[in-house]
DNA sequence: AAAGGAAGCGAAAGCGGTTTCGCAAATCAC
DNA sequence: GTGATTTGCGAAACCGCTTTCGCTTCCTTT
């Protein structure tokens, strides 16, 4: 497959002009006449010339390349932002460059220099969206940082996040459209910023309407078996609520398990709702839906991460991607 | 922040040495001398310089990218294996560039001419491991070409994909070693080729042993409800079944909801085993599992195809990763 | 002691473009 | 019709590094 690569001086000289003017010519810089433009355009066509990206990039000082630190790479939601922005620069000949915390022996500030050194173009930083505020880089490089799913200690950083509060408020919402009253909440870690977020949010919806909690919130774990365990002590406690919001859909797996096994039916006897949109993370397609959940919007912040890291100058401050909720069978 | 870039020559001017002294010392090529060596090191350190990554490359004509090619970028399956890969690409300097065939408009002859133009090192085709063989790319690229969960026409290319019909075996196995004697099987679509060589490894196990499938074996769709639809016909038929394997974990979902609902106990009456290990590419942290099921090893194929990739001359031919049975509650 | 080979280093070319700058021709002002 | 601009293009510098090539030294051999 070796057809021979051609140069833009091969186009230069089969069009007869200078290689500067060729240059310019394709680039649309500098005052050549639309005559010679349109005789170098179509010469270069005509031999099917194409840029040296990288000797293109190099002399231009821009790599035509992201840089992307994440804090664990194989974090399913890290991979959602990930995959998501990845495609997206794809599409705008933006080539993308990992470091993950977790594999790299390199500490923070050696990938910084090193992504320096490759005169990337940007920088995405990726975080789990649940605890931790990521530290601020964003003066430590020359190029736009962009923080996607997590946020910082500097509120003038760009910032694509979650908004866990808005979960909170839609799935009591939800359930509330749907008639429930007596409403509980499973959540994770009490430390975890999404999950106290998402309950500080359900909590003022639940109080507008003039309600509380059916038994106090449940925190634990994001994990399927406590769902099954904590709704088996809040039956016990409050068997007659007639809704749970869960702060997953891992937790609304299991407490879904649970609540059957209790002999009660879903969503007759009890109604659930999840968080995370699980389901189509894992499909893709457009797969007819069990557990109605709230879809944290993860691609949008994959595709807005991207939008703003080729805007010349977004601004700053944070921006959360709006959740949706998506109606299935067991509400 | 705007410390100042340091280049090669102001080492090689410090050090009193010329430009390409300077570099031949830092790159360990040609001879110099240890002492020289040593001395340009040390200055360069002193400096704090690190090379201008873009200009190198460019100046060894590679560059430091690997070309993704992908069919479906938002496929779950598709972004394991590409999160891996970067991650691990990563670590060794090389960013990818991904174009995806749902988003570009671009042709397939159009993105290779520009991932050509670019000098990309690498080729990684991603697919989604089920249905059709890719068209073979290789003899387009002068560079490595490797294809991850998929296969091709051609026997010669380097492919990296999942052990289909050893994920059938392992499945039977363990089914057979918890006692289990009337086993059941529902799948997908029965054109898919996963499904089709899952159940084909299946069979050849459950022959060996001298059995026979159930009751015949249930071709459908990749989904939750068909896992329940058809776990419900399947009852029907055959009361006495007393374990179902199941093309994936979504239907293994299904399946285990309309087993509880027919009255049985999981694993007690019936016992379960899934595909995909879904609780891990949600959770990744070690979770307690709920559902048996089987790794296909997704996050090796990623590791497998950077490796390759970075590997001088890779054999070619098909290399299958070895799934793994990840036991849990339903068997 | 002369010849051959190896070691060590620098000059210079080259990579494939972009961009500055200067010059000549064409256009404009009056 | 003359001077002042503008327009169009090419020569050359440049980006930062790699690599070839050739020139010294210095060390072996015999």
């Amino acid at each position: 497959m070796a057809d021979q690569v051609i140069t833009l001086s091969d186009v230069a000289a089969a069009a007869g002009v200078s290689l500067s003017t060729a240059s310019k010519a394709l680039n649309g810089t500098d005052r050549i006449s639309e005559a010679t433009r349109e005789h170098v355009r179509t010469t270069a066509d005509r031999l099917g010339f194409r840029h040296n990206a990288l000797a293109r990039s190099f002399a231009r000082g821009r790599s035509q390349t992201i840089g992307v630190l994440t804090h664990r790479a194989s974090n399913p939601f890290t991979r959602v932002v990930l995959a998501t922005a990845a495609t997206e620069l794809g599409a705008k000949e933006q080539a993308i460059l990992l470091y993950d915390a977790r594999i790299g022996d390199r500490d923070v500030t050696e990938s910084i220099l090193q992504l320096r050194a490759r005169r990337i173009d940007g920088v995405i930083v990726i975080g789990t969206g649940t605890s931790f505020p990521s530290p601020s880089l964003t003066s430590r490089f020359d190029v736009p940082v962009i923080y996607a799913f997590t946020f910082t200690e500097d509120p003038d950083d760009v910032t694509i996040t979650a908004d866990d509060q808005e979960i909170g408020r839609l799935a009591i919402r939800h359930l509330l459209s749907k008639g429930r009253r007596r409403i509980a909440h499973i959540t994770a870690e009490p430390h975890d910023n999404a999950a106290q977020r998402r309950a500080a949010g359900a909590e003022e919806v639940l109080a507008e309407a003039g309600l509380q909690w059916a038994s106090p919130v449940r925190f634990g774990r994001w994990r399927e078996d406590w769902g099954e365990e904590a709704v088996a002590e809040l039956l016990a406690e409050a068997p007659d609520v007639d809704a749970i919001f869960c702060g997953s859909d891992a937790i609304g797996r299991g407490a879904e398990r649970a609540v059957r096994a209790s002999g009660r039916d879903v969503p007759g006897d009890v109604a659930l709702i999840g968080v995370d949109n699980w389901e189509q993370l894992m499909h893709d397609q457009r797969v007819s839906r069990h557990l109605t959940t709230i879809d944290v919007g993860l691609e949008e912040i994959g595709r807005q991460v991207a939008a703003h890291l080729l805007d010349p100058d977004p601004q700053p401050g944070v921006r959360y991607v709006t959740p949706q909720v998506v109606t299935a069978k067991t509400t």
